[in-house]
DNA sequence: TTTAGCACTCTCGATTTGAGAGTGCTAAAA
DNA sequence: TTTTAGCACTCTCAAATCGAGAGTGCTAAA
């Protein structure tokens, strides 16, 4: 990594910020007038040939100003403004809003997605609280129609799943709350390795229902995170970089292909819960991404229950907002699952 | 409305299907040419003048081909196809997809929605069944930390509404679960109204929570409709309409604002379930649907459990695909409606 | 009633052109 | 040694021009 000077970093942060609201390469002229600076154009130029020969910056054309590269972005995320902070009055903003939302456990996700969107004028996305070893918490069994049961299975971190099964035949409503309470007392907080491990029921349903809990409870296991909360889609949609090249639009599509998405997420965090990841123009891992960046973080509780949050735009992102503000709701979303979830630790 | 010659229809027809699939205006000798018709160009043009003539047809300018106006589109959608019937194929195409996730109740309106975006080539939006006039089915109380107690409240229809309680001051596991009991022994199946006529609880847990379960099944009939789900946005992106004008671009934006979209649900179909509704260029009702089509059709049934599904896409739609597949899969969600709560009724 | 023929209109893509933005280099100034 | 004024040069972009081609409407004949 070259050393810059300070002011070499000053030109290149303030390019990386003409460029990131304008969209137009930026010419030394524009950079002295817009920022009153006390130098000559001259100066700059030679600066920004510097820095273009670093591979900081290039220049579209001949006779176009210059724009930042990927490797220009990376140098001054990391070096320039990785260390920011959210304003107070955004902190403050944010924290009121999920403190009017605190009852509806539903409304968490969509809210943080949607915060996330607004503050950064950008795609976001949201996985709900997740986790890889989950542990029984509640079982309920509704009749509905004569054979038909709806299971509905209550795991770590307050994630709910829902089955319906059709029995061989018809059970009384009374019958299935004595099973589901049976079941409830023998498996409360139990793992699923756990419960595959307890003794054989006698009881015919008890056994059938207990197999069915274990399937979807290992399903749970084997999905990568849970339910995906995206918004601000259209933030990025009336970007000029996706109106112009169908090259950028491509991207789109990977949020809405759950999958590519899990993917994504999967390759890009493997790592517990802990800084913010900046991915700019996919790494040369996702070709859909080449125009485009993803600021990533986990949340929520290593190995109990995590999940995680992120923004995705055009690389000419506001980064020195965006990377402070997920990482201010990594933080508050942390804080939320630990206050809803660190009591089971205590139960056991 | 204008009485047309079979021959004025067919050539109607044809210019529909011909734009839709080509994004072209349609001239004369296209016409002839592709459809092998047995008539020289002139007399088509003397009908395309007549069409044009009625307002089922424009040009764009003097020397372009002929375009469907709404008011063709219109008639055509009423008078040509709007009794066709989804191919047998298809039909056994989407009854399959179903029949495999028939267990998992929380797969159901994702897969409905991916069915009508893959179908229709547009894209697609599923509401979940929701109720107007709730009836309390059953309530779990689960505590988590020593004060917060998870409430998960079960409605009519399998709706599932979670909220997070702070307690005054913590209760022990077992004693929410017997209030929970008593609540469910009493409440079974009853409406808002009538829970709320009930005789005051003594027991001031009970009391505060049974407040609790009366504002979420309010907040529950408030609501005009159940979780949104939507799929195939990127179908719609790369349409010509949409990467041009910006105009038809806005209208995406009402896919994501979830209130402007319970507002075109509920102004497009107040009525109960029926047939298939199509929205034509926003009807001069939605600006933002000026360059669009809507195709809705409500499921479920009436008054205790119903859902709305359709399909977005630009005016220029395959509308002889699309409003056989809502209409199929309308029907397919009021079947797997029906089959799910019908038992409630003969409980009670 | 249909159709061949024709004059006419208008768009669209290709091409040209000039203004303007921005650069790099050189030589003088600080 | 660093900064800056001056200047020649390059390249894009928007506007203007132009011709081919697509498509029409009308008329008169079949």
């Amino acid at each position: 990594m070259p050393a810059l000077t300070e002011r070499q970093r000053l030109i290149l942060a303030l390019i990386v910020r003409e460029y990131t609201e304008t969209a137009q390469p930026v010419g030394s002229a524009r950079l002295v007038e817009h920022y009153n600076l006390d130098l000559s154009t001259a100066t700059i130029r030679n600066e920004m040939a510097v820095l273009t020969e670093i591979g900081f910056l290039r220049q579209p054309h001949t006779s176009a100003g210059r724009v930042p590269t990927e490797d220009g972005y990376r140098y001054f995320v990391t070096h320039v403004i990785y260390q920011a902070d959210l304003p107070d009055a955004a902190r403050h903003t944010i924290s009121h809003q999920f403190h009017q939302a605190r009852q509806d456990v539903e409304a968490w996700m969509p809210l943080a997605a949607s915060i996330l969107a607004r503050q950064s004028h950008a795609a976001s996305l949201v996985t709900a609280p997740h986790s890889q070893r989950a542990r029984y918490k509640h079982l309920e069994l509704i009749s509905t129609q004569g054979r038909q049961v709806l299971m509905v299975l209550v795991i770590t971190g307050g994630e709910v799943s829902q089955q319906l099964l059709t029995l061989a035949e018809p059970v009384a409503q009374e019958r299935l709350s004595a099973a589901a309470n049976i079941l409830n007392n023998v498996c409360l907080g139990k793992t699923t390795e756990e419960i595959a491990a307890l003794p054989m029921r006698n009881d015919a349903l008890e056994k059938d229902i207990l197999s069915l809990v274990l399937t979807d409870l290992n399903r749970g296991e084997q999905r990568a995170s849970g339910e995906i909360f995206l918004d601000g889609l259209t933030n990025v949609l009336s970007e000029p970089e996706f109106l112009e090249s169908g090259d950028a639009r491509h991207a789109i599509r990977l949020f809405e292909e759950r999958s590519l998405l899990q993917d994504l997420l999967a390759r890009a965090m493997p790592d517990g819960v802990g800084g913010v990841q900046v991915l700019i123009g996919g790494e040369g891992k996702w070709e859909e991404l080449r125009q485009c960046s993803v600021v990533l973080a986990r949340y929520g509780i290593p190995d109990q229950a995590s999940g995680m949050l992120g923004v995705f735009g055009p690389m000419r992102m506001a980064y020195s907002r965006t990377i402070p503000t997920v990482r201010f709701m990594a933080d508050l979303l942390s804080n939320l699952v630990s206050e809803t979830i660190s009591g089971e630790e205590n139960e056991r």
